[in-house]
DNA sequence: TTAAATCCTAGTATTCCGATAGGATTAAAA
DNA sequence: TTTTAATCCTATCGGAATACTAGGATTTAA
């Protein structure tokens, strides 16, 4: 299941994405609108501009504006930074690896070739789509 | 991320499909041999044979048998026992399906149609395989 | 009758998630 | 210069879920 932590993110990103201009957005704003808890919302908002996608402007007028354009945003960076790993167990990550404890031989394990598939095809979409996609609606 | 609880349901299910024969296999061996806290995995055999996937025989000589063969094992079907929803979200799981307390509308949120893609590929892959598949290691 | 297996219910330790608290800092505007 | 409005930052916390653990009841083969 996704996180409320990437759900709100991603909301949250889509919105100031949807803002005609530059202008900073607060969190105010997006948090009313969005139906998210301010204080919440401020801390993934931090992660995601230490993460490079936003930028800020603090002081009165200030706020939050994409530092990139909304198509050069794929959506799985985002989920990789708020989200953590695409794969579904640990040792089928490609960038959060890590051996899993039970098993003598990933080679042999039966569930690390489905999950492997299922890695590929949830990146695959991921890859894919970037945040101008996603507010096409 | 996969739970244990799945993990580990899934490697015992292959622990059986891979032995000979239709001899019931004891909690025991497979937690011996997959390395897992056998007092974790009865209660995991417990759900799948409840589930139907799983016969048992009680007593001396007794354990835990398939009851489909191999090939007419979805993984999708245990999956959805043993993890819950496919889906990353409630709000797009064709099974456990749920509104979300923060979207006023489904249709313009923009996280929603993204998250049905990546539930539609996923979906894909453990429809597409069963036991049989992989156990083929 | 004993040994070996599943069955079943409860409990528990730990971790993580979602949220909250409380201020420090910065900058525009009055 | 003071006020107001915003981000910044760290710490904390309650509750839920996860990953087990305990202890016995029941069943069956030898």
């Amino acid at each position: 299941m996704l996180s409320k932590k990437t759900k709100y993110g991603l909301k949250a990103l889509s919105y100031i994405a949807r803002q005609e201009g530059n202008e900073p957005v607060q969190i105010g704003a997006i948090a009313k609108n969005e139906n998210i808890s301010q204080k919440f919302l401020e801390s993934i908002m931090l992660s995601l501009r230490k993460a490079g996608f936003l930028g800020s402007k603090k002081g009165k007028g200030g706020g939050y504006y994409l530092r990139r354009s909304a198509d050069q945003i794929k959506m799985v960076e985002v989920m990789r930074i708020l989200e953590g790993p695409v794969a579904m167990l640990p040792c089928v990550s490609l960038n959060f690896y890590e051996r899993c404890a039970d098993c003598p031989d990933e080679g042999t394990c039966s569930v690390h070739s489905l999950m492997i598939q299922v890695r590929d095809n949830t990146l695959k979409v991921l890859e894919n789509n970037t945040l101008a996609d996603i507010i096409q609606d």
